[in-house]
DNA sequence: GCCTCACTGTGAATAGAATCACAGTTGCAG
DNA sequence: CTGCAACTGTGATTCTATTCACAGTGAGGC
């Protein structure tokens, strides 16, 4: 397989364009889409259609399209799209061709979990270092990564390469932390604590409050019981 | 304060309509809400408008008001909307106000950390029993919760009261799980699964891919760093 | 009691996302 | 080599969400 891949990956390059704007949504079913491609490289898939592509993934082949075509033009009329080809373009253009290091800034309950959660490995990330400020947890190793002192933020995030972290502290004194972590030179902070925290400047920060989506499942099986 | 909070509730009343479609967007915004009126209760806060509300929640004013006006009128024109009342009201709203039992499935490494997580239980949910296939696990308690095997599902979650489940399993036959949990009277399914659940009949699922979060985050910094 | 001021709730306007539908293409069969 | 069948990429359209902007209203001052 091996040599179609190469033959594939010559022949048929895709026109990877660096297009003026995706939307976010788009980007959001990017990994969905990576995720599916994974599993059709697995089980020996080498093209596939839109429509059944899309069915797996559980979007309109005509969605589906559209958000392909955003980045450039990656089908092959009448084979479909290459899935080997087409999956490592899409860990391209998310960056997550290559592993990337991520610092962990909590290690309560969650944070911990989130030291031994393997799903982040497989998709190319890796946690390789926690902070916290309670001083019983500093200098201690959890699940292989070693805990500093906030204040050793700046001369340990260059070491290990940081450019992406994730919040599981507690929520006081949550947005102080961020505009830190961004001022160290991170440029994206995943927010697990269930408090808003505006994007410092030149950061992206994308909020995940799980109690939210509880309450927001709450709230439809409730209407449906009424209704 | 409680008296002013008693005549509040009987004079100002709110119109709660049970609205012919909210929006799933709306939605998600409700928990915002809900959380920053709580903290402004503690503060002691008893009346808001909807420019500062807005301000705090980070969504615009007009959007803060159209999103409450779907579910019928709230304001005090000219004192604004009244903290704790309204905050009662997004509860009820969201089926919040008194707990609710939910079940998880899979105590792994995440399900252990939403055993210990507070959160839930500060937002009305209690987790209160879990399920596993590893026979390892069954008959053991994790956090207090008890661990059953997958085949007491029907006789146990009635036990409980369960109408909510979270999902945190191995993505192997995450599918027929999700239908077998359906099918034992519950109706709302957070999946922490990376892997599509498609929704079975009279159930609402709601997906929550951590790791997506991350793949987003990597775009947007990659995305960023090349313009 | 009346006037003023500023706020809410909402119709109208805009922006944005999803879908439709088809022109253009390409592999393949004969 | 020619014609067919079916797929992609995309302009046009529809649908949905957000923002604008203002009419109507109630609290407080005088």
């Amino acid at each position: 397989m091996s040599d179609q891949v190469e033959a594939a990956m010559r022949s048929e390059a895709p026109q990877m364009r660096a297009d003026k704007h995706v939307s976010l949504q788009t980007v959001e079913r990017l990994s969905a889409y990576r995720r599916v491609l994974e599993e059709l490289d697995r089980d020996g898939v080498e093209y596939i259609h839109s429509q059944q592509f899309a069915g797996l993934v559980g979007v309109t082949p005509a969605q589906l399209r559209r958000d392909l075509s955003s980045f450039g033009t990656f089908g092959n009329i009448s084979r479909g799209y290459n899935v080997y080809q087409m999956g490592r373009t899409m860990s391209r253009i998310m960056g997550t061709d290559s592993t990337q290091s991520v610092a962990l800034f909590g290690v309560g309950d969650l944070g911990r979990a989130l030291l031994s959660y393997r799903g982040f490995e497989e998709r190319g990330f890796h946690i390789a270092v926690a902070f916290d400020v309670d001083q019983d947890k500093v200098g201690r190793v959890f699940a292989g990564r070693r805990c500093y002192a906030l204040e050793e933020l700046a001369t340990v995030l260059p070491e290990y390469e940081v450019r992406m972290a994730v919040l599981a502290s507690r929520p006081e004194g949550l947005q102080a932390l961020a505009d830190r972590v961004a001022a160290a030179g991170v440029h994206a902070i995943l927010n697990f604590v269930p408090k808003r925290v505006t994007p410092p400047e030149g950061c992206f920060v994308e909020n995940t409050d799980i109690s939210a989506k509880l309450e927001k499942l709450s709230f439809l099986a409730h209407a449906q019981a009424t209704v």
